[in-house]
DNA sequence: CTATAATGTGACCTGCTGGTCATATGACCA
DNA sequence: TGGTCATATGACCAGCAGGTCACATTATAG
């Protein structure tokens, strides 16, 4: 939390300062933003900003509320176009407002997103090897929409898409989740970790969604081969 | 790519440089590793160093090319146990077999992993705040279950979480495919925009899978409201 | 007006960074 | 043996980092 100093300033001096942190963790991210650059972009002197904050990680962090903040301000001023949503109706609304609000605030989103989900993105070199494994999902998909196995329907390239983020999202859950464990391998191969990388599975195979299909017969089903 | 005199080196030697390095990466990120720390933890010059790679980026490089290349030799030496699986099976089977991977290259995976997806993750603080969106999402599928629009046999842990990941998954496409456009508003609001998150939102209600229901009337009925 | 407290300032500190380079080492060959 | 060449070394460099602090400025109160 940034110090009281900082809520005393006129507001048009808080937001020069945030904008200028906006910028710098937007370009270069949270460990490598420059509290140097901020002070210079923002006009003010080296030690007034340790009178407002205690570090960068403070102002990234009053950055993470002033989103919040802002994004439940324009929640408010907006309503769900029926009263009568089912709770995914709800939430493709509150998707498409919120890239609404997004949009209408890319430099916040982006700085915030930077420190969250990484610098890898931002590397071209990167996109190379991922290229590679895309291509292998591409030809499978494509494969797989020939057998009738995936619905036609929906494009290779979102397939595609919709798979990694799938193995990535696992791959993420199971390394954080498995590095607080003794034997990482052991854990991996324990039957609740199987049935919940199955259950996951299951859910990008089928959806959230009820229907008249049976989950637990079509679980059993897939899961014992 | 590391220079000749790097391959040249006797492997002990080049296994412990890598080894150093990895540990670098799992700790520090790409931006933050320090070469003085990696030449230090390994053993050799400063010199040296610049004598095998062009800098830690060079380095990180090569990190993920063993990654490929020991993943692809893991998965030479496993065969899939069955030859009629469909491609969600083969899909699944490789999922697994790849968490075996990870599990038994836990730093390796940890290091690549803390490049390409953030520090954010790693940060205690920014638990707090996610908690409280976790929470709201909580409760509305919660209720999504109680009035029978989500599948009961999904746990809701495991349905917070994956709309989380599909609404980070959304934020971050249209956040990127934006950033190249003239206008973000206006491209966001276009219909094609529109059309494909409501695919992608679609694929998260019914999954991926061809089913007997007709994908083009669920999908028309979801959209036009 | 003076006294006191709050805020603003930037020169300065130490520590570490990525990167260089003159020199040392030692394997190989004539 | 002496000469050559790839490799190894670490002292050294300039640059920038985060952070401090004695002092200047301004606001407040008596």
């Amino acid at each position: 939390m940034p110090k009281p100093t900082f809520f005393n300033l006129p507001k048009e001096k808080r937001e020069k300062i945030i904008n200028a942190a906006i910028d710098e963790f937007a370009e270069y991210g949270l460990e490598n933003a420059s509290t140097n650059r901020i002070v210079a972009n923002s006009g003010i002197a080296k030690g007034s900003f340790y009178q407002y904050f205690e570090d960068k990680q403070d102002v990234f962090m009053h950055l993470l509320t002033v989103l919040e903040q802002e994004k439940m301000e324009y929640f408010q001023g907006k309503h769900p176009p029926s009263m009568n949503m089912d709770t995914f109706q709800y939430f493709r609304w509150m998707i498409k407002t919120g890239m609404e609000f997004n949009s209408s605030h890319p430099r916040l989103v982006q700085a915030i997103s930077r420190v969250m989900f990484g610098e890898g993105l931002y590397y071209q070199n990167f996109a190379n090897i991922r290229e590679r494994s895309m291509q292998g999902l591409q030809t499978m998909i494509r494969q797989a929409i020939q057998n009738g196995e995936v619905d036609p329907s929906v494009d290779v390239d979102l397939a595609v898409m919709i798979m990694e983020t799938w193995s990535n999202a696992i791959s993420n859950y199971i390394l954080q989740e498995g590095m607080k464990q003794k034997d990482i391998m052991k854990w991996v191969r324990s039957a609740k970790t199987q049935e919940m990388i199955d259950k996951m599975l299951y859910v990008m195979e089928y959806g959230l969604r009820k229907t008249e299909s049976d989950f637990e017969k079509n679980f059993q089903e897939r899961t014992t081969l």
